[in-house]
DNA sequence: GTCTATAATTCGATAGAC
DNA sequence: GTCTATCGAATTATAGAC
């Protein structure tokens, strides 16, 4: 009917949308999904509160926009298969250091349903897809996936959220020499030593 | 001055006290501490919310009595050394499952400062008295047991709180048997493989 | 597109009767 | 010791002016 000429042209609220997301990323990162309210967000993205509401229609929306996310794994196919677990253990690191985005979720699944479902969505499909090797079965891979998964998270939770003193003064290469083993064992061991 | 003649009957009030405490690990440890009312606690321990406020002050004087926890730890010099770890993931698997207290501090300490230091305090004073061993430097100590605790959480937060269905479903004696190695090495071996 | 004003809840906490 | 009543503050969400 009355479509633009031209479609791909940005919006003006484009910039908008995105100073909200970034606000909320960080607040939902430091407070949590309960703690963390749109009169705030709003505050630090220069905008009204009513804003947010009208662009993405309530507090779950915004949170589900903003915490999208891609752990961007990398081709595990290509990786020397016994440098699997350190290679995973330093993308996991660069990849939560770099985006906040990350913590929020962390933090927010500690209580809020949705952000748990999306947080199982995380490292059950793109986590258990990457780390499939041909030959094993499902049942096998999917437990591997969650071993792995496991030790990321308690690594994330302790360095991140809780902040315990010696898991945040160690530094990343540290960690790598301690945790890559213990993922490699993980993708490729068995049970007991 | 009015002292009773017998100072240790108990009250009436115990009783009342007890509920309020079970209530509150309950909700606490569902919902986390935001979500957790002190309307809902009180409904559930058949009391007038008034009464929780009476008997603690403030929410998170209650939460600071509903979340005291011991992690009885056994003896540690007395468990042959290469039997450490699955010692370890044994006990912290049974003290979990027998006891909502823990996740309760566990979901808190996600937006809760309160409960994030109380989280640290155990994690470090008393994981990290029980695995220091003669000889070596309290830095190297405190590594290890921040290690341990990473993926203590980890298993706690991923089997518990986030639900991953693959660390739900697996067996207590599964679990023992590919984390148990992880927390020896982090307890008694060195970095790299 | 942006903002003001406010509706409708809900919560922690307090005062005081019995 | 227990309960009723309520305060004051904060929240999400909506309606509508400009």
């Amino acid at each position: 009917m009355a479509a633009p000429a031209r479609p791909t042209q940005p919006r003006r609220s484009d910039a908008t949308r995105a100073a909200i997301l970034r606000a909320a990323r960080e607040r939902f990162a430091a407070d949590g999904y309960e703690r963390a309210t749109i009169r705030a967000i709003a505050a630090d993205a220069r905008i009204d509160p009513s804003m947010v509401m009208r662009y993405y229609g309530s507090k779950e929306g915004l949170f589900a926009a903003a915490a999208e996310f891609d752990l961007r794994l990398p081709d595990l196919t290509v990786v020397p298969s016994e440098r699997l677990g350190e290679t995973l253990v330093r993308h996991f690191l660069a990849r939560w250091e770099g985006d906040e985005t990350l913590v929020a979720l962390l933090r927010a699944a500690s209580t809020n349903p949705g952000a748990a479902e999306r947080m199982r969505g995380i490292f059950t499909d793109q986590l258990a897809s990457a780390v499939a090797t041909s030959g094993t079965g499902e049942t096998v891979t999917a437990r591997r996936a969650g071993l792995v998964a496991s030790q990321i998270l308690g690594l994330a939770f302790t360095r991140y959220i809780v902040r315990l003193p010696p898991m945040v003064d160690v530094e990343p290469e540290e960690l790598v020499s301690w945790i890559g083993p213990t993922l490699q064992r993980y993708l490729t061991g068995r049970p007991g030593n």
